[in-house]
DNA sequence: AAACCTTGTTTCGTCAGATGAAACTAATAC
DNA sequence: GTATTAGTTTCATCTGACGAAACAAGGTTT
């Protein structure tokens, strides 16, 4: 599964599988922890107990769940958000929903899947909205196909192995859509992922060409067609450019 | 060192403790942490690659250095606040900041430690500033009384016979004054943990009769003599009685 | 320049201890 | 009643976590 030098420990790697569960739910008995990890249960149970003695997990009275401790708390208290793109990025990410009010989103790669870390949503009643921590395949929509577009040879042929790849989804097609965001320098996408949504979306590369994040703007198709999304392009790169400036790396 | 079933697993016990060790410090070298925990080298070095491949911790490229990765900052996003103290009390705490005008802090329980877990700041030029994360013995200070006063026989045994109690701490003196503390509802330091402060500490209670908290006012001795604690103390149980409500156990 | 730290990384033999199967308990459903 | 599910404990097996030691790469002192 891993590349390069095995410097792990598996019961370790275990128990943060466990709580990175809590990403996705915030409440979780312990057989869906095991089904979730594919862990025996004895197993699940030694770490879960691990983990809540430490405090890192908790039991909530009521449902008898495990939920995330205050140690988790703790530790976010004493994050340093000093490079963090979430916080880095937000003041320009408000500039550019204050200029084009539409919502905007903030996109990084995390293994065979993308994560919103950041989102400021437009002030139109009708709007698109976009929960921070959401993640989604690297198959569809705008911010997949430009932080795909710039990912290594080995990354993408992983993503596209992937057996949860969508039988939908021609490989051939998408990787010439990747070559042509390159050539682009940003992505469209039209009801690809969420019907009656639309956005493009641009890279964020630091001043060393490294890639950082995807920055997407979007909102319901009545109002982003092609034309207006294009129009776009040139703010949304000019913010991309900001942004990339402000990476120390 | 524990007392009940050992169902813990030691190198995910250990990995844990390094992430604490990010509570203190943003950023630490590797032979740092192996000091602060006390494990081999070569463990730190496994530990830390294992945290690192997860997103735990990352290096800092500048320092070369480890601190805290994003996914700590996923967790966090996803941390459920609905019960949490330090979310639930702050209106309370500071309506009580804005009549008593002096430094309101909630502290916790943690080991054989304290942590102020939410604090709310006089608005007078000349204040006692309380940093939120703080971690202070349970052997000084009128917060630490009231936590200890109301604590199991088990655990007073625990903390009266630590190493590391202080020398100049006469443990008679400190168990008669919980006793009293008892009594009156509520404990008054002056000096005792800091020169030039005072405070006065009251427990919250959950409607079930648990210690949730305890509740404290703290500022300079210049304006904080005991007779006008005193006087605080009815406003100050007040507050608490709300907090305590609000717990769901 | 060599000698000497200090920090980080890799190797490797050993055996503690992490593991999974299975047994068991307790609770809820049917 | 039986069946089902979630959670807990036990235990024999053998993996894989462990620490010592060697090694590499700077940096500082002599």
């Amino acid at each position: 599964m891993s590349e390069q030098s095995k410097t792990t420990v598996r019961s370790v790697e275990r128990a943060l599988d466990i709580l990175l569960c809590f990403v996705d739910e915030s409440q979780l008995g312990m057989m869906e922890i095991a089904e979730r990890t594919k862990l025996n249960k004895s197993t699940v149970f030694r770490l879960l107990g691990t983990l809540e003695a430490k405090g890192f997990v908790k039991r909530d009275p009521q449902t008898e769940k495990y939920q995330l401790g205050f140690r988790i708390w703790e530790l976010s208290a004493n994050l340093d958000h000093s490079d963090d793109p979430a916080v880095l990025f937000l003041p320009e990410m408000e500039r550019l929903r204050d200029d084009l009010d539409e919502t905007v989103s903030l996109y990084i790669r995390d293994g065979r899947e993308r994560i919103r870390i950041q989102a400021v949503e437009s002030r139109q009643a009708i709007r698109r909205v976009a929960p921070v921590g959401a993640r989604m395949p690297l198959s569809v929509g705008a911010s997949s196909k430009v932080l795909m577009a710039y990912a290594d040879k080995e990354l993408l042929e992983q993503v596209l192995s992937d057996p949860m790849w969508p039988g939908g989804i021609d490989r051939d097609v998408y990787v010439s859509q990747l070559k042509q965001i390159r050539e682009d320098g940003y992505a469209i996408s039209v009801e690809e992922r969420e019907a009656g949504t639309a956005a493009v979306s641009v890279p964020i590369f630091s001043r060393a060409g490294r890639l950082i994040a995807a920055l997407a703007v979007s909102g319901p198709v009545s109002r982003m067609n092609v034309k207006k999304m294009i129009q776009f392009v040139p703010r949304l790169i000019q913010a991309a450019e900001e942004m990339g400036k402000m990476v120390r790396e």
